[in-house]
Order: structure tokens, then C-alpha cells, then sequence
DNA sequence: AGCACGCCGACT
DNA sequence: GTCGGCGTGCTC
């Protein structure tokens, strides 16, 4: 039966217009929620989903036609995963339709049919069961057609039986013996998988708790310090899951998806380990979303946008290092990945497993509250103590390039030893600042207003808008000659080590030396296991297991320490753990040095001589006082414009329309942190509350009422919800 | 966000 | 004289 003639289809569309669309119907039944239709959309073609059928809303509208309706019967949404994209539409505020492509691969958003995803299984014909007797035995055809007689094979199941598999089942096959179908993949793997290693005490109990957790939703906080085994916990916890025939997705930050950390599962999981990551093609993320569809994928390693995956068997979501900030997008469709796998555990019914060994507060308030069951490991496995943490007062002492002589010192000890030293910075370049000792000019950018970083000798680049130029031969203001650089970044450490230590491998770590796949684990792999020094930026956090990595120097803490960011003292407790922790893993403990001119900072003192667990308690009880996150809950407006009259003029008419309300506070818009970037003007407004619904409410009638301001039309605007980063 | 239309600088 | 810069307006 078909529609009245004045039903209309209504769609969601990727564009941020905060609405709907409708459009005169195709021919032939509504397609299914969700399902994706192609229309016109002004002058191009695009790709929308399913909404509903129904009158249509505004009148005079001339209404255009569907072109094409792509997905017939099902859609590529999950019930689950549909409602989860609808509501994380609405707390972010972003349009259903950027929500729903944003969470597909990119060629199933482009229109592209799920993939196939059978593979080929061969059997023995009928011929060939009749020729069986006959073939010699012992022939390695005559092995295969056993192997096959007994049942139907797919590759990787003949690959395990034997290497060299293709050759026999050719001569096979040209005989007529073999009889090939296209059936879903295996689900399981043959072949033997690593031992399960013992478990400690605090890790059967975890184990024991996730388990029991396994039927309704639920949050466990696995808080294990470095080298603690969480892995172990989770391995064991998919295991589980596993067992009980349902999927796991394991969620990572982006540096934490190495080739060693999928090994570690692939040899140990009784299934294929599906991967997603930023290096795969168009072709392997549809391939690997299709298998997640159709239950023929059972566990799926992935970094933030696999929070998207679907899972129609959903058991389990592991999240490691929960903390990380990677997991929150920070344009577009700004999601926490998060924070949507627990809004989707809480729908599938499922438990969630955040580790970490620096816990974000938020998730250490819930566990404090005993929302999340709160586990921890704080034993290293095989008893290995912990690093031991010198912080080196820099006051009075002479620096050559950044590096103190206690410091050469003891990397010079640790290279004697025969082992391994790194020391982390987290500027990269030869010198943050080029300074005219004459008459105190420095470079700075001149559509940034910062200073322009050294590169090199004779090269000048702006880490915020990538202009360059090059380095004047004379003071621009003063003409004086006594240009100097300031500060070392990663290039002027690799310098000063390099001369310091002429006779080891020196390796730099950071975004020039470190470009494409896996170029982190060639550099680890070309140090190996000599004596050497890795020098660089936040990439060296984490990656590889370096045995005999046992000493971690930090060449400046100072920058972290008094930042206007509320989360700033948060995040740099949790690099400097995670550093350290890179320290002596192996038999003995490694030493971890902090160069810095505030040694009786709080923070340091709390951190280094009481851990984490009490720096995060003391911070939990500024946060309280200050009433910030996790006792509050923001969200930013950001702007930018080229003029500040246009920058202002929305600034002012946001705030109009945010003051007022009950139980949210409207800060005055500021300046934000860099007032100027890329010549472009910059401002912000935060919007506090105590109470999310009260904040969720505001945003919903903020959002659209900021689109419709004539103001905004001048201006880059965009909303950040729950933002990680203030400035 | 695209994509077009529409008015002002440096080029064959 | 044009090619093209990005300001501003629209998309069922």
C-alpha cells in the first residue's frame, strides 16, 4: 500500500544545520529506521538517514524527491547504537545526521553497500571422496584431501595445517576433487594459543569481579599502577566474554595501538584480533565494520572513533588508560569516546573496564562514590619495586642546553651500566624563544602573537600556524648581533647529548623524526638493547617495553606547574607517572630524575613523595572547593572572526542569550588563552553547573538560538561540551 | 560544512 | 581586459 500523497520522508543529513529535512518519498514502502537514501541537498548529492514518514512539518517548502533509497530491509545502525548516535547528538549538540556519519567508515557514508565478508571454504567432491583411496599416501595432496574430507576449511584453518597449502589444493582442484563456497568466516582459531601466565592475588580478584559483573550493566575501575598486569585482567575479562559467545571492544589511545599490544592479544584470544586504526584504507575499515555487523568479528582493538563499531552481541568494552585525553575529539562532532562507550554499556546491558594507572577524576570520583566498582593492582608483577624519584632543584645551577651536570652524570652512569637513558621534553624544535640579549626583542609570529620556535639554526616557525621565516642576521629592533636561543626544546637536547655521549646511539623521538606507520617501533627497534638514549616529546609515553630502559629524566616540569588550565596540575601528575613508568621494569628498579626551579611546588611534593592516589585525593578537594568538574559540569563556547567588532558583537549576544538561567552560570566572554591565532581573533564563554540536566538544558535551546543570531553569521563558532581543554 | 554568487587586485 | 581572492547566503 502506498503512502498518502502528502506524506512526506523525513531525514537527517550530514550538515550542521540543527534540523531536519523532508523530502517527496521514493516509490515503494519507508524504508527502515536509519536505512540511508541518496537526495539532492542544493547543488550535490547527498547521503541521509531514515528518520521517519510522516505530514510534512513546514508548509511551503518546495519539496524535492528521494533519488535513490541505498540499504533495502535493514539498516546499518544497531537499535542500539541508533539511539546512542541520537542522543549523543543532543548532549553535544551536533545534528543527528553529523552524529550518524561520523559514525561510519568512510565508504559506507559515501553510499558503498556493506562489504562481503565471506571468505572461501574448500571440501572434498564428491569425485574427490571416490579418489581419496587412491591418492599415494603420505603425498602432501593426499594429506590435504584427508584434512578436507573430514570438513569444509577456510584458508586460515589450511594455512595452520599446512604452510604450503595452495599448491596441493591447486593440483587438487585440477583433477575435480575440490569444492569451493563463499560461507561467513571462522569464529574461532585453530591454533594454539599462549599460556594463560598465574595470575597475583589482586589480579584474580579483579578477575573474579568483572566476571561477576557479566550480567547488566556496570563500570569497574581497574586502577593498577605501571607494570601492574591490567592487560592480564583484561585478557581475562574477554576471555570471559568470550566464552560466553558475545563480542569485546577494547578501546585505546592512539599511541597505545602498537604493533606489540595487538600481538599480545592476537596470541593469546581464541578468535581473530580485529584492528582500527587512523593507517587503515577506505576498504579495511568497512571490511572490519561489516564483520562487527554481522557477529562474525568477536573482538575489536581500536582507538576512539571505534567507540562506533557495532555490536550486535555486545559483551564487554574495555577502555585502557581511560585518562588519556585522545579519546576526546576535538573538532566536529567533539564526543568523548569515553563517556559514549558507557552511554552504549549502559544500553546493551553490559560491563565496562576503565584502567588506568592515573585515573581521570571523574572516573575517581565515581569510584570514590561507589557508582563504579573500584579495583586496584598495586603490586608490580614479579615483585619488581618502583622507580626511585629525584627531583633535581635547578635553582643556582648552571644549565648547559637544558641539562644539569647531576643529570649528565647519572645518564652517564646508567650508559655505563649497559644501560638505557631517556629524557623527555615537550617542545620540539632547537629553542621555544629567539631572544635579542641587547635589547630583549624576541621573534615572535606575526598572526599568533607568540614566539616563533627555533629550528635548526637558521629557521624560525610558528608551532600554532605553521608560518616560517628565516632567522634575521641582526636584531630587527636594535640591530645588535646577540640573538640568542632560549630554552631547549627536543633538536638542542639531541645536540647536547649527542656531544655529551659521543659514543652511544642517540635517538630523537618527536613529530619530525617520527612520521608513518610504526615509525615509533623502528626507532625502538634500531636502539635494541645497547646502551643508547632516546630524547623527544609525549611519544615517547608510552610504545614499547624497553627492558633496559632504567633511567627517565625530565627536562623541565616548570612549564605544567602553574598554567591557567583547572586541569592543568591533573595532566601533568598523569604524564610524569606515566614517564616514570617507563623506568626499570625489568629486575631492577629504575631511577627517574625532574629537573625543575620549584622543587617545594605542592604538587611535585605530593606527587613524588606520596603517589598518585593522594595528589589525585588533594586535587579532588581543590576541585570540590573551586566548584570545577567533576563537582560541575562546562561547556565552552569558542569564536573567531578576523575583526574584533564582529568577534565581539557575538560574544555579546551569546551571553545575552545564556545569562539568566536557573542553575547555570553564564561566565562573561574572555579572551581565549591565545587571543590570536593565524590572524584570526579569538574569544570564549564558559557555561557552569552543578547539575548536567540543567546545563543540557540550557545548551538545547542555546545552540540553535546562536545559529539564528545575525551575528554568528560573521563569526567561526562551535560548542564544546564536557572540553578537556579550556584554551 | 559545501557550494555558488558577487564585487575588487595582479597577470597573460 | 580576465583569473581568482574570500565575504555572505542558502541548503527540504
Amino acid at each position: 500500500m502506498s503512502e498518502p500523497a502528502s506524506t512526506v520522508w523525513r531525514l537527517a543529513l550530514p550538515t550542521p544545520l540543527p534540523r531536519l529535512f523532508d523530502y517527496l518519498p521514493a516509490p515503494g514502502p519507508a524504508p527502515a529506521l536509519g536505512c540511508r537514501l541518496r537526495v539532492p541537498f542544493g547543488k550535490r548529492s547527498l547521503i541521509g538517514y531514515f528518520v521517519s514518514a510522516g505530514p510534512a512539518s513546514t508548509e511551503p517548502h518546495a519539496l524535492r524527491a528521494v533519488e535513490a533509497v541505498l540499504d533495502h530491509g535493514t539498516s546499518l545502525f544497531t537499535p542500539e547504537l541508533w539511539a546512542s548516535l541520537n542522543w549523543a547528538a543532543g548532549y553535544y549538540q551536533r545534528s543527528l545526521g553529523e552524529a550518524l556519519a561520523t559514525a561510519l567508515p568512510v565508504s559506507l557514508r559515501q553510499g558503498d553497500a556493506l562489504p562481503d565478508t565471506q571468505v572461501p571454504w574448500y571440501a572434498l567432491s564428491e569425485a574427490g571422496h571416490t579418489a581419496l583411496a587412491r591418492l599415494r599416501a603420505g603425498s602432501r595432496p593426499q594429506r590435504l584431501a584427508q584434512f578436507l574430507a573430514e570438513a569444509a576449511r577456510d584458508e586460515t584453518a589450511l594455512l595452520h595445517f599446512d604452510a604450503q597449502w595452495r599448491g596441493s589444493l591447486r593440483s587438487l582442484d585440477q583433477r575435480g576433487f575440490i569444492a569451493t563456497e563463499r560461507r561467513p568466516p571462522a569464529l574461532t582459531l585453530a591454533a594454539t594459543r599462549s599460556a594463560t601466565p598465574t595470575r597475583s592475588h589482586e589480579q584474580a580478584t579483579a578477575v573474579a569481579a568483572i566476571t561477576a559483573m557479566h550480567t547488566d550493566f556496570g563500570v569497574a575501575l581497574l586502577d593498577g599502577i605501571t607494570g601492574s598486569g591490567k592487560t592480564e585482567v583484561y585478557l581475562a575479562a574477554i576471555e570471559g566474554c568470550l566464552a560466553r559467545g558475545q563480542q569485546a571492544l577494547v578501546l585505546v589511545p592512539e599511541i597505545g595501538l602498537t604493533p606489540q599490544a595487538i600481538r599480545r592479544y592476537g596470541e593469546r584470544l581464541p578468535v581473530p584480533v580485529h584492528v582500527l586504526h587512523s593507517g587503515l584504507s577506505d576498504g579495511e575499515r568497512a571490511h572490519t565494520h561489516a564483520l562487527m555487523a554481522r557477529g562474525e568479528a568477536r573482538v575489536l582493538i581500536g582507538t576512539r572513533s571505534a567507540v562506533f563499531a557495532p555490536l550486535p552481541n555486545a559483551g564487554l568494552i574495555v577502555i585502557d588508560e581511560e585518562h588519556d585525553a585522545s579519546y576526546k575529539q576535538h573538532e566536529g562532532f567533539r564526543y568523548h569516546a569515553r563517556d559514549l562507550a558507557l552511554v552504549r554499556a549502559h544500553r546493551l546491558g553490559i560491563a565496562v573496564v576503565l584502567g588506568s594507572a592515573t585515573p581521570s577524576l571523574e572516573t575517581l570520583q565515581h569510584a570514590r562514590s561507589g557508582r563504579y566498582v573500584w579495583l586496584k593492582l598495586r603490586e608490580r608483577a614479579g615483585g619488581a619495586r618502583p622507580p626511585q624519584v629525584l627531583v633535581l632543584d635547578l635553582r643556582g645551577q648552571r644549565l648547559k642546553d637544558g641539562l644539569s651536570r647531576p643529570l649528565l652524570d647519572a645518564i652517564g652512569a646508567c650508559l655505563a651500566r649497559g644501560e638505557q637513558a631517556l629524557v623527555f621534553r615537550n617542545r620540539r624544535g632547537f629553542a621555544p624563544v629567539l631572544l635579542c640579549h641587547d635589547c630583549g626583542w624576541h621573534a615572535q609570529c606575526t598572526r599568533c602573537d607568540r614566539p616563533m620556535t627555533l629550528h635548526g639554526r637558521a629557521r624560525l616557525l610558528c608551532h600554532h600556524c605553521g608560518r616560517r621565516r628565516p632567522v634575521p642576521m641582526a636584531c630587527p629592533d636594535c640591530a645588535g648581533l646577540a640573538l640568542t636561543p632560549q630554552g631547549a626544546g627536543t633538536e638542542r637536547l639531541e645536540q647536547a647529548l649527542a656531544s655529551a655521549f659521543p659514543e652511544v646511539p642517540l635517538i630523537r623521538v618527536d613529530r619530525e623524526t617520527t612520521r608513518g606507520r610504526d615509525a615509533l617501533g623502528q626507532h625502538f627497534d634500531r636502539l635494541g638493547d645497547q646502551p643508547g638514549i632516546l630524547v623527544g616529546t609525549q611519544m615517547l609515553a608510552k610504545g614499547h617495553d624497553l627492558p633496559k630502559l632504567s633511567l627517565v629524566a625530565i627536562a623541565s616540569v616548570d612549564e605544567g606547574l602553574f598554567s591557567a588550565d583547572f586541569r592543568a596540575g591533573e595532566r601533568l601528575a598523569q604524564l610524569l607517572i606515566q614517564v616514570a613508568g617507563r623506568a626499570g621494569r625489568a629486575d631492577r628498579p629504575g631511577e627517574v630524575w625532574l629537573q625543575t626551579h620549584h622543587p617545594e611546588h605542592p604538587l611535585l611534593q605530593t606527587l613524588v613523595t606520596r603517589g598518585y592516589p593522594v595528589f589525585a585525593e588533594a586535587e579532588l578537594a581543590e576541585r570540590a572547593a573551586a566548584g570545577f568538574p567533576p563537582f560541575s559540569h562546562l561547556a565552552l563556547l569558542r569564536a573567531e572572526a578576523p575583526h574584533s567588532e564582529s568577534l565581539d558583537a557575538f560574544m555579546q549576544a551569546a551571553h545575552a542569550l545564556a545569562e539568566g538561567h536557573d542553575a547555570v552560570q553564564a561566565h562573561p566572554p574572555m579572551p581565549a588563552h591565545m587571543p590570536r591565532r593565524a590572524g584570526r581573533l579569538r574569544a570564549q564563554m564558559l557555561l557552569e553547573s552543578r547539575h548536567r540536566p540543567a546545563l543540557q538544558a540550557v545548551l538545547r535551546t542555546l545552540f540553535p538560538a546562536l545559529g539564528e543570531l545575525p551575528e554568528s553569521r560573521r563569526v567561526r563558532w562551535s560548542l564544546d561540551v564536557d572540553p578537556i581543554d579550556l584554551s
